[in-house]
DNA sequence: GCCAACGTTGGC
DNA sequence: GCCAACGTTGGC
């Protein structure tokens, strides 16, 4: 069992999103930068997710996601309509990766970056750390207080 | 293989 | 909308 951090815009895909259709797995595609691509390739089934929210009004940490399918070739690299085409990416020799997920939790409240920075067991993450990072791992302390502070508690 | 230029991410 | 951080590209 890992435990991973990834980000997306609320306006493309939030916990919403997730949350309205919560038995629906969804693809986690459109990952095009080495090291995120890397680290989901290392994904396993039913690893554990956070769901950071960026570049909005409320950003932060919104819920957890739990991955239904490990890494897949990403069918948006072969498309050429797509904005994630990539002409570097032949079906011989895909560059870029999917997995899917599939909503478990919404947190109580969304946790601000700004508590997050706060934290002194978090000062070590990969999302304080590596600031343009999509997709990352965390440590089981890291994941545990992440869903404390979202209100989850087992 | 170095590194300057460029493009993107993402907080503020 | 600005701009810092930093990954990627491409000339040499």
């Amino acid at each position: 069992m890992q435990y991973w951090l990834v980000k997306s815009e609320p306006d493309e895909c939030g916990i919403d999103d997730f949350l309205h259709s919560p038995k629906t797995s969804i693809p986690w595609d459109g990952v095009r930068n080495f090291q995120a691509r890397n680290f989901l390739k290392q994904m396993g089934l039913g690893d554990a997710v956070i769901l950071y929210h960026s570049s909005c009004r409320h950003i932060g940490i919104s819920g957890q996601l739990q991955v239904t399918r490990t890494a897949y070739d990403d069918p948006l690299q072969f498309q050429l309509d797509s904005p994630y085409f990539d002409a570097k990416s032949t079906l011989e020799r895909p560059r870029w990766v999917a997995v899917d997920m599939v909503y478990t939790h919404k947190f109580t409240t969304l946790v601000p970056l700004a508590t997050l920075k706060l934290q002194p067991a978090l000062s070590e993450c990969y999302l304080l750390t590596h600031k343009r990072l999509s997709v990352m791992p965390l440590t089981f302390t890291e994941f545990t207080l992440m869903q404390k502070l979202g209100g989850l508690t087992h």
